[in-house]
RNA sequence: GGCCCGUUCGUCUAUCGGCUAGGACGCCAGGUUUUCAUCCUGGUAAGAGGGGUUCGAUUCCCCUACGGGCUACCA
């Protein structure tokens, strides 16, 4: 009974997508496939003066990366001048917009002397008839005008009084007293439209079901509303998500939140002639996580289940789930998605990635011990670009030894520790892995040392650092020649 | 300034009038018998304030405060 579900994602490009858009285009993707319908993208690219190269590759390949496949589109509104064109004037010829010819100098100073009274200046009911315009103006005057090819924008025609009552699926009635809404401008004097115009035009003629868009647009919601109603349109249903704050402060997540505090804002990276900046691909982030992420951002299932896959998300996903107000991004939190996204992997892809980047580096191994050290690694990998340095030890010899790592376990007995325990390792002849451990043990015990401490030398000698895979599981897989070889390599450094 | 939206642990959130306010991230402690990490157990910490309505309000209504958004011939 209930119409066909469509919905749009509608960018615009004047730039990369961050991820506040790419949540707005999840839930739109969501929404359609919980309910069999279709996910349709539109550019809305009205304005030219904005278009920044790139954007719609990044905004397309972003989408891409996450899954979020596209149904119909990219539609682009710089295509469809058109269809904008005949309704414009359809919306004329109904009495519901008129020609405006005001300067933008002279609005600009009415805003001013507004501003000086402590007053907002609207472009309305009220004042309409004291400017230049059809309205004020009569008819020959004003097609002498449009005759003389004076620049000209069309307004649209508020009735002024009474109110607009809307509807919005989370929040619900909002209403809007009409005398504080103005004529906006639905055309510009460049003969393009205006979002506001495109975006209701092209909402009702691609049949749009679903309206799911960023709260910053609920303000417009009163115009859209009366516009639908100026031409007799049936409304699509409308939901505005609530939208994402920055990490610290004050105010939305922006662009440039991701230089200032280290972590990615878009989902792949984004090459200008200025800069280049990477995006969560680049980090190591699964796309499966980001999206997991995202969606729980603003949306919860209903249930305490945390981890979903895009097909968890889709069996789950209900409007009802969405919350209405605005959510911090935390990034400490994207990577705890990934650490767990990354344990739900198949071990042969993990296998995989890393073949790829020791070919990558030209390091030698042996294909056959790939598993093993996935086995490893994996549980400490957040990350996937960690997945080098988390198994480099497996592979080549420390190329040096963290600093901090060094302070931590060595003094002035460990050159003597290190020679020892090289003869240690040496002496254990089967080298079986818990027998050495207990000759270490003794080792440690019999000369009033610390274990710990003695074994983070270990570590550093083999490692290079204090962290990476169970430290048997390292000496265990290196096998005793080359295990010894590293601990004199450490020795000897100490030696300087 | 005007208009619109919002307000539960530090953060993301559950609760559709009965709450000893639940979960997750983070943090802290302990355990997996002495390394790294995972994992397990426990701990920490919350319904902005004031009025109503009600037997009972985090939940409903109003006001204030605070936060957010919009206020362009940008989207």
């Amino acid at each position: 009974m209930s119409k066909h579900v469509r919905v749009r994602f509608a960018p615009s490009p004047t730039g990369p997508l961050h991820i506040g858009g790419l949540r707005t285009a999840l839930f739109n993707y969501l929404f359609a496939k919980k309910n069999s319908g279709d996910f349709i993208v539109r550019i809305e690219d009205t304005d030219q003066k904005r278009y920044v190269e790139g954007s719609e590759k990044h905004i397309i390949g972003s989408l891409e990366w996450c899954g979020l496949m596209i149904d119909e589109g990219p539609y682009r509104q710089s295509e469809r001048n058109e269809l904008y064109n005949e309704k414009i004037n359809e919306l004329i010829s109904l009495g519901h917009a008129y020609y405006a010819f005001d300067s933008k100098e002279e609005l600009e100073k009415l805003r001013l002397s507004y501003e000086k009274k402590g007053e907002t200046f609207i472009y309305g009911y009220k004042n309409r008839l004291a400017l230049k315009n059809s309205l004020s103006l009569k008819k020959e005057e004003t097609e002498s005008l449009i005759g003389q090819g004076k620049d000209y924008v069309i307004r649209f025609k508020n009735l002024g009084k009474g109110e607009v009552v809307c509807f919005d699926s989370l929040r619900g009635k909002v209403v809007f007293p009409i005398n504080t809404l103005d004529d906006k401008v639905l055309y510009k004097s460049d003969g393009t439209p205006t979002y506001h115009f495109a975006n209701v035009v092209d909402d009702f003629e691609m049949k749009i079901s679903h309206v799911i868009r960023g709260e910053e647009w609920l303000p417009s919601l009163g115009l859209h509303w009366l516009l639908y109603d100026s031409f007799g349109w049936d409304k699509p249903k409308f939901v505005h998500l609530p939208l994402i704050l920055k990490p610290q402060g004050k105010g939305k997540l922006s662009k440039r939140d991701g230089e200032k505090f280290g972590f990615p804002v878009y989902p792949i990276k984004w090459v200008s002639n200025k800069n280049e900046m990477p995006g969560y691909k680049e980090f190591g982030f699964l796309p499966d996580a980001l999206v997991n992420f995202l969606a729980l951002l603003g949306w919860n299932p209903g249930t305490e289940k945390e981890l979903f896959s895009m097909e968890d998300l889709i069996r789950s996903f209900s409007i009802k789930g969405l919350n209405n107000s605005g959510a911090r991004f935390d990034p400490e939190k994207t990577i705890w998605f990934n650490q767990q996204h990354i344990r739900l992997l198949e071990n042969g892809f993990l296998e995989q990635q890393l073949v790829d980047v020791l070919e990558k580096k030209g390091i030698l191994f042996d294909k056959k011990k790939i598993p093993v050290v996935i086995s490893l690694i994996r549980p400490r990998l957040d990350l996937m670009t960690k997945i080098y340095s988390a198994s480099k030890c497996f592979f080549v010899r420390p190329s040096g030894y963290d600093k901090k790592g060094i302070s931590k376990v060595a003094d002035a007995s460990s050159l003597g520790v290190l020679r020892d325990l090289a003869v240690i390792f040496q002496n254990s002849s089967a080298f079986i892995l818990s027998n050495l451990k207990s000759d270490i043990h003794e080792y440690s015990k019999k000369n009033s040392l610390n274990f710990g401490k003695v074994l983070g030398l270990i570590r550093l000698s083999l490692v290079g650092e204090l962290s990476g895979a169970d430290l048997f599981e390292i000496i265990g897989f290196l096998e005793k020649e080359e295990a010894v070889k590293r601990i004199e390599t450490l020795a000897d450094y100490l030696t300087k």
